[in-house]
DNA sequence: GGAAAGTTTTTGGCATACCACATGCCAGAA
DNA sequence: TTCTGGCATGTGGTATGCCAAAAACTTTCC
């Protein structure tokens, strides 16, 4: 490798500085077909139906303008997420989770949650914890939770995704972050329940102190048992959803 | 599109009750290229070598006897796991974990672990929980774990992997055993050192007295601090094996 | 009529051809 | 000797076409 050797910067160029900007490695197909797909997937509610909802690889390659090559790897990618199971000659069907497997992730969601909490006593910044409350400084006793539920559920999530993010560790938010994909599709039907968003709010404040005084062992049991609180909601009242 | 008559749902076929299971789908070329792939990219050592190891395409699909087109379509699913990363036109190459990423992983790790202790102390049957002692049966005064490292490491994985399935949960038995996948190619070199495996085999044994007992908040605690003993060891010693 | 047999259509799996871009080598100019 | 542009080559990206199996549809025959 032979050194660069820094003679003169710039050879005298005036018209060197004309405005380059960097060219956009723009995505190939493959990625924009998966992002396309797993939005889709996400935004369609595929517990409204009986029968499960099938994907076409030649009528997806003509509605996104590509051909059946990088759909078929965006369907490979969507598989390892779970998101979807192709069947040999029958088709390409989009995953419907059981109520169990629904539970099962939150408490797992529950568990990484309270390793993030756990981890921000000790590393995040004051401020950033005290940040946490703005997400619910809109929620008062004249704008309470309960008769706001969309409103509410949008900072839930916002609040969740931030608490994790605070603990700085990519592992934690990427694996929060899959859960929450799967899991919300159901989040609109329970999470906004009245009756939970009630004492919700109070036990994110809840965690929201404990992180502030950095105890440690509380934040880590409040953040953990909050969410398992969810999940045994879903398990509790859950049933009618899984039709 | 044409509406589907719903004729008779089932013929009556009475043969159709013998032991018949649905014959091997024989899995796809492309199923068989991504377990192949895998398992080479867990066998090669990809931190002995400076420069990153790379992969061919059309070099695999030689080597594999099939197209290109299963091979991508593997190298799309091993992405998604993230054990490689393909730049276009430059090529596909095993990724290589940072030291913090590794420790990182292993405090998810010992989050999901510990959250499966809880679920163990309300679930698990007593002599399943008393069958983990087993992976340690072999190990005494006169047969040192320190003394037996990489015995004493497949044991170690073994026993892990067998309390996590107790749960009964399979989200916390995926997660684990991706993350498991993505540690073990450093476990041989810091699992099984021998300072720390003095304090190992205790920590375990305590683990199981707390399942037995039904200690859910010891069991918990228990499970945690052992291996974010791991990820603090790792973190302390491990710089030398990340040149 | 209706069921069995035959035929067409659908659908994912795979192979192959070609494309665009990154690199490296090299001849020719400076 | 050094630098520069062109060209050969390597590598992933994409488009197509064909195949086999399963499902849907038709025809035939009792």
């Amino acid at each position: 490798m032979s050194q660069r050797k820094p003679t003169k910067a710039l050879p005298n160029m005036a018209e060197a500085d004309i405005a380059i900007v960097r060219i956009a490695p723009e995505s190939s197909f493959k990625n924009k077909a998966y992002d396309a797909l797993k939005e889709a997937i996400l935004k369609m509610d595929i517990y409204s139906t009986p029968e499960p909802v099938m994907l076409d690889e030649r009528a997806l390659s003509e509605r996104l303008g590509v051909s059946r090559t990088p759909i078929r790897e965006a369907i490979a990618m969507l598989e390892q997420d779970g998101f979807v199971k192709t069947v040999p000659r029958r088709g390409i069907m989009v995953v419907r989770r059981t109520k169990s497997e629904i539970v099962d992730m939150i408490r797992a969601w529950a568990a990484l949650e309270s390793m993030a909490a756990r981890l921000i006593t000790t590393t995040a910044r004051k401020k950033d914890i005290t940040a946490l409350r703005d997400f619910f400084k809109d929620f008062g006793k004249d704008h309470l939770p309960e008769d706001h539920v969309e409103e509410y559920s949008k900072a839930n999530i916002a609040f969740h995704q931030a608490l994790i993010s605070l603990s700085e560790s990519p592992v934690l938010v990427d694996l929060t972050n899959d859960l929450l994909l799967h899991v919300r599709g159901y989040r609109q039907l329970t999470i906004g329940r009245k009756d939970r968003t009630a004492t919700s709010l109070p036990e994110h404040l809840g965690i929201i102190e404990a992180l502030e005084a950095r105890d440690t062992e509380l934040a880590e049991k409040r953040a953990r048992d909050h969410t398992l609180g969810l999940a045994a909601y879903v398990e509790a009242h859950g049933q009618e959803l899984f039709t």
